[in-house]
DNA sequence: AACAAGACCTGCATGC
DNA sequence: TGCATGCAGGTCTTGT
C-alpha cells in the first residue's frame, strides 16, 4: 500500500509528536519481517533522543541522538500492509497489543509507537552511528526524488533511456523514480495522456516534460488529501487517507473515462468502493472503450486506450 | 543491463 | 454456512 505520499503523510504526523522524544522501552513481539529485525535494534533505541524524521523514497529515516552525539539512524519500511500508529499516554493499562503489532516502542513521556503489519512485508533496519543514510544497500541505489525542484522532463527521460520494456513497469522501478507505486503510476499515466505499454525509452522530450509534471501533480494532490486508504493504510491517528475517492482510473475497471467520457452510455460502475473486481472491464462498450484493466509486470494496470496514446 | 517470473505473508471478497 | 480460489498498495532473488 504505501507509496511516497502515505509515507509522507505519516512522516509529517509523526514528526511533530516524536522529535525530541526520549525512548525508553522497546518491545520486539515479533521478530521475522521482511528481514529479521537487526542484532542490537532495542538496545540502540532505548535511552535515544529523536532527533528528526524524513522520507525518502517509500522509506523513513528516523535519526537518534544520545546526549549532543549522533547515535544511529533508524530505517523504516511500511511494505504493502504496514502502519506506525502513536498512541497517547493513558493513566488507563494500555489494551493487549493485537497479533500484528509487532514493535511497540515507548516515550519517557509515555507516548507508544506501535509498528503493525500484517503482511509482514515492511522493515525496519539501523543506519550504525556517524553513517551515511545515503548509501546504505537499501537507499544506495534508489532514484531521484519526484517531488524534488530538480525534477523534471530531462531528468526523467534521461532514467528512461534505453530501457524497452513498458513504461508502467520502468516507473515502478525505484532506481528510475524513487517512491512510485502500482497506483500512482497509473494515475500519473492517465493525467499524462500515456499508454502503459509505451516503450519506456521512447518518449519524445514534450511527453518526458508532461509525464513529470503529471506525477508531481498527482503526488502532491495525493499528500494533500491525507493519502490513499484502500483497505490497510491509516494515518498515525488512526484516521484514513481520502485520495481514493479521487482516482481517475484505478480500480475503475468498466466505468467511462473522466478524461474522454468514452464508454459513458454504456458504463458498469464497480460499486465497490473503487477496488475493481478481477475480469471486470470487458462490457464498456463497443471498441473497448472506458477505463480497461490489464495485467503489466504482472501487476494490475488500469488506463483509458482512446485517451492514452 | 534489462527484463520476466516467482517468492515472501496475510486478509478479504467472491464464487460455488 | 463453509470452503477454495484469486487478488492486493512492495521488493528481492533468480534466471534468461
Amino acid at each position: 500500500m504505501p507509496e511516497l505520499p502515505e509515507v509522507e503523510t505519516v512522516c509529517r504526523g509523526l514528526l511533530p509528536v516524536l522529535a525530541g522524544r526520549v525512548l525508553v522501552r522497546i518491545v520486539l513481539r515479533r521478530p521475522d519481517l521482511r528481514c529479521p529485525i537487526p542484532d542490537g535494534f532495542g538496545q540502540a533505541l532505548t535511552g535515544a533522543r529523536v532527533v528528526g524524521l524524513v522520507r525518502r523514497a517509500k522509506y523513513l529515516l528516523m535519526p537518534l541522538a544520545r546526549g549532543d552525539q549522533a547515535a544511529e539512524t533508524v530505517i523504516w519500511h511500511l511494505g504493502m500492509s504496514g502502519r506506525i500508529l502513536v498512541h497517547p499516554p493513558s493513566p488507563a493499562p494500555r489494551p493487549e497489543p493485537g497479533p500484528h503489532d509487532h514493535i511497540l516502542i515507548d516515550t519517557e513521556e509515555g507516548l507508544r509507537l506501535v509498528f503493525h503489519d500484517p503482511r509482514r512485508f515492511g522493515l525496519v533496519d539501523l543506519v550504525p552511528a556517524g553513517g551515511d543514510p545515503a548509501t546504505h544497500p537499501r537507499l544506495a541505489g534508489l532514484g531521484p526524488e519526484p517531488l524534488d525542484p530538480g525534477f523534471d522532463g530531462p531528468t526523467l527521460l534521461a532514467r528512461l533511456a534505453g530501457r524497452r520494456g513498458p513504461i508502467k513497469v520502468a516507473l515502478l522501478d525505484q532506481s528510475v523514480v524513487a517512491g512510485l507505486g502500482n497506483i500512482y503510476v497509473c494515475e500519473a499515466l492517465f493525467h499524462a495522456g500515456l499508454a502503459p505499454i509505451r516503450p519506456a525509452g521512447g518518449l519524445s522530450e514534450v511527453e518526458g516534460a508532461r509525464l513529470a509534471a503529471a506525477i508531481r501533480a498527482v503526488l502532491a494532490d495525493a499528500i494533500a488529501a491525507g493519502g490513499t486508504s484502500l483497505r490497510d493504510y491509516r494515518r498515525t491517528d488512526g484516521t484514513l487517507g481520502s485520495f481514493q475517492h479521487r482516482f481517475a482510473v484505478y480500480g475503475r475497471a468498466g466505468e467511462p473515462c473522466p478524461g474522454c467520457h468514452c464508454g459513458a452510455a454504456v458504463a458498469v460502475p464497480t460499486g465497490n468502493g473503487g477496488r475493481a473486481r478481477a475480469g471486470a472491464g470487458n462490457g464498456a462498450g463497443a471498441a473497448g472503450h472506458g477505463i480497461q484493466r490489464t495485467v503489466m509486470g504482472g501487476r494490475a494496470t488500469y488506463a483509458c486506450p482512446h485517451k492514452q496514446r
